[in-house]
DNA sequence: AGGGTAGACATACAGCGTAAGCCTGTCAAC
DNA sequence: GTTGACAGGCTTACGCTGTATGTCTACCCT
């Protein structure tokens, strides 16, 4: 038997060519859909019907494909309106920015392990969005810079919290539950504390309902105004120059 | 011959016995040294002087080790002076946890892709000291659930974007340069814009210098104030209720 | 018809985690 | 003493990974 595969190219251009772009949507799929370790070049070949080195003439290798899966994830930044009173473009930027990192979670633990920043133009724009609509408020550059840089952070950090649930709780609660509480498998000599002794983690014993409940909403909401009404303050009375202490050590 | 390795068992216990603490230790090493990549059971186990497959008597699989590496961390915290106003505690507190993470920048790296909460007794002490002096300003378990959860959103996404670099630009400052402006190899159909052209990205082109020069210190230390000064408001005029608005879409 | 090339496939290698089993030194019970 | 159990190493083996290298086929241009 010949390999009936032949027969495609034989007569038709049945087969689609193979893209960047297809390659790249399929990885953050299989990113998307069974998290970052499933994305191996042989598991993305198969989802697009091909053997892993053909890849391989359409991103230079996987540092490159990655890469590509940051940038994809970019583009799908939506740019709030602008022509409104500087706090509301940050607060839907931020907002914006949210969305995006919240549909693809595991796009935080690629930028987390690889720390390299991202330079081609499309990935930046959001960037310049965010600079645009700060510096919007009236501050200088370098306040602007350092009002930047505590946004971003603060949004990436806690959306990294909530979609780790780094310390969820044990509460049945729409379908994902998680250990704390319910002795999770426990190599015996080791965790004595899987019930977390009230007498050793008040405070965590008596913050655990909320620890489940906690509304992720209501929380970045929460922290994105004390940030930006911090800010407007600040901008609006111009005569304290930054009162950061230094840490005494 | 006769192998001689065999002499060192023969009249002394010349082979420090292993145990699961060298092995963590061993473990963080690498990671500190070489990235979080470069741990492997082969690479931690030759570091310790065995094969790898002996890694397996102390440490239940890879996970478990890696587990291991976050308690270490975890522990590594040196709890405050709690005998002040609350505002100066939850400060060095969040200083703190800021020097522990920037000691080991890929733990960071390790929460993300791993979003999986810590059980074990160690590492949640840092979490109820962090309660603890949050409600101590005297606000209810709820909000203080909130305000933890955003103030460590807060630390862990300043911390992740400072030891990423994440948009770190080109002067050559301290030994440590990066790309962004110097045309990083680029390849030759795809990042027209290396150069950042300043019609395109005219606020990112004038904030570079500042972006360059950002002292993280001055930074983190910004953000906390914002948000600390922000939290202390409101705790002492309680008559506002959480003015979060509701996204619109 | 002949040559070049683009884009696919196939093979191979080193390194990964770990299941399964083996080998040896130590020690308690007899 | 001798014996037997066992703790704690080592070895082998399997299927996975990224990718260097080479080959094969279909098409385009002359």
């Amino acid at each position: 038997m010949s390999k009936t595969k032949r027969r495609l190219s034989a007569n038709a251009p049945l087969r689609e060519p193979l893209t960047r772009d297809r390659i790249v949507e399929a990885a953050l799929h299989v990113m998307d859909q069974e998290g970052l370790d499933a994305v191996s070049m042989r598991r993305v070949a198969r989802d697009v019907g091909v053997e892993a080195m053909s890849l391989y003439h359409h991103v230079r290798d996987k540092e490159d494909l990655l890469d590509g899966i940051c940038a994809r994830v970019m583009c799908e930044f939506r740019y709030p309106d602008e022509d409104r009173p500087w706090i509301e473009v940050a607060r839907d930027g931020a907002r914006e920015w949210r969305r995006v990192l919240r549909a693809h979670p595991n796009v935080i633990a690629l930028w987390a392990e690889r720390q390299r920043p991202m330079t081609d133009l499309e990935s930046l724009m959001p960037m310049e969005f965010a600079l645009r609509a700060i510096t919007g408020a009236g501050m200088d550059i370098r306040t602007g810079v350092l009002v930047f840089n505590v946004i971003g952070g603060y949004i990436m950090g806690v959306v990294m919290m909530e979609v780790g649930a780094m310390f969820s709780a044990g509460t049945s609660r729409g379908g994902k539950t998680l250990d704390l509480g319910t002795a999770p498998a426990e190599r015996p000599g080791e965790a004595s504390a899987s019930f977390l002794p009230p007498d050793r983690l008040p405070c965590i014993v008596a913050a655990l309902p909320h620890l489940a409940e906690c509304d992720p909403d209501e929380q970045f909401e929460f922290g994105l105004d004390l940030l930006l009404a911090g800010i407007q303050a600040r901008v609006e009375a111009p005569a304290s120059r930054s009162p950061a202490q230094r840490r005494p050590s």
